[in-house]
DNA sequence: CTTGACTA
DNA sequence: TAGTCAAGG
């Protein structure tokens, strides 16, 4: 698994190649349209000076699972306030801002009915986790402690509450969603308010998304957990125009294709079908009404409604966002005064940014001062 | 995840 | 300079 990923070889890859090797649809992990789509590999810098539309629940629950202690735990302040997703944006956010990308973030609003079902399989799912972690720090297994502690992640309110203050402490905006963030960021990038959505998820291209920039992070290598390998992880970029061309399927079909593979609206998706055959059955068959041998299972699917919510979905009225200056006084205050962070990390963190602006205007002043 | 100190 | 690894809070 995941030697798909670039560094050596062509740049351009196809994830179909190994997909016969390293993909089972076992359970429900995210709309898989990975086996059928090419990501192209880039650089941060390719991003320079390029609105970006941030899925602010994936990228935070992301460093919720992934910054955590020696035996699996979060980060914590003295009082025991949680700080792993604080640490996590205010790098990640000075490491794009360096590299003159524009972030905003998009918060999830109100969660679509049918997606209950599957969230309710996700919150099951952690509290497992929680059982097999603490069962595992008592045995003192810990390379266990840590697998399972990363499934127990959950988002809180104060956690958004926090993340939101520190973004805008840091001049980024943020735009909350009316429903599903991947659909408000998709529309981001369909107004043209934005480059690309960000996301790990691949919902955003169902949602019409132009761009979708996976692994955005500034980091390269990343150690596989328990053995000594590596394996790369740079950012990657699908572009919606080419998943058109190259499936040659319309938008709509897209999104029965991924209907049948399985969406968090339909997770279970359709028993039999992979996205392999997804694609083959919508490319023969024009529509979901059309695959004959799906027609009793597809009458048990809110498939008109599922493809309207990809399809029609709501947005965020007025999409203008507006960037603003590090607030240094703040960015301190919040964060080493209120969370207990390093300050000297803290303000010299801030001044590498402060450093890389200040070269960046120079060397406009060079062509237009 | 990202940094920063340390080693070869 | 690149690679490794512990620590961050």
């Amino acid at each position: 698994m995941d030697q798909l990923t670039a560094g050596q070889g062509s740049r351009v890859k196809k994830a179909l190649n190994s997909y016969n090797f390293t993909h089972k649809k076992t359970q429900y992990m995210g709309l898989d349209l990975k086996p059928l789509i090419t990501t192209v590999p880039i650089k941060l810098a390719e991003l320079s000076g390029k609105v970006v539309a941030i899925d602010a629940f994936n990228t935070i629950y992301q460093f919720l699972s992934t910054i955590r202690g020696p035996t699996g735990e979060l980060l914590m302040n003295g009082r025991g306030e949680v700080t792993s997703h604080l640490s996590g944006l205010f790098y990640r956010n000075i490491n794009l801002l360096v590299e003159n990308i524009k972030p905003v973030y998009v918060f999830d609003g109100k969660m679509h009915a049918l997606k209950a079902q599957e969230i309710e399989r996700r919150f099951k799912l952690k509290q497992e986790a929680v059982v097999q972690y603490n069962h595992a720090l008592e045995e003192g297994r810990m390379e266990d402690a840590v697998k399972y502690g990363k499934r127990t992640s959950v988002l809180t309110d104060s956690m958004v509450e926090e993340s939101k203050t520190l973004l805008t402490a840091l001049g980024i905006p943020y735009v909350q969603a009316p429903a599903d963030g991947e659909a408000a960021a998709a529309h981001l990038t369909k107004t043209g308010a934005a480059y690309a959505s960000a996301s790990q998820d691949y919902d955003s291209i169902l949602f019409g998304a132009k761009r979708l920039v996976r692994n955005l992070a500034a980091s390269g290598r990343r150690k596989v957990p328990g053995k000594s390998t590596y394996i790369d992880v740079e950012p990657e970029m699908v572009e919606h125009d080419n998943v058109l061309k190259e499936t040659g399927l319309t938008h709509e079909q897209l999104v029965d294709v991924g209907i049948l593979i399985g969406t968090d609206f339909n997770p279970s998706g359709f028993s039999g079908i992979g996205p392999k055959t997804a694609i083959k059955l919508i490319k023969e068959n024009g529509r979901l009404e059309n695959v004959d041998k799906i027609k009793g299972q597809l009458a048990e699917v809110p498939y008109q409604e599922i493809r309207d919510i990809f399809l029609k979905p709501e947005v965020p009225k007025a999409d203008g966002v507006r960037f603003g200056e590090v607030n240094r006084e703040r960015v301190l205050d919040f964060l080493c005064v209120q969370k207990s962070f390093s300050t000297d990390r803290v303000a010299g963190t801030l001044d590498k940014l402060q450093k890389a602006q200040e070269s960046r205007s120079q060397s406009l002043e060079k062509w237009f001062g």
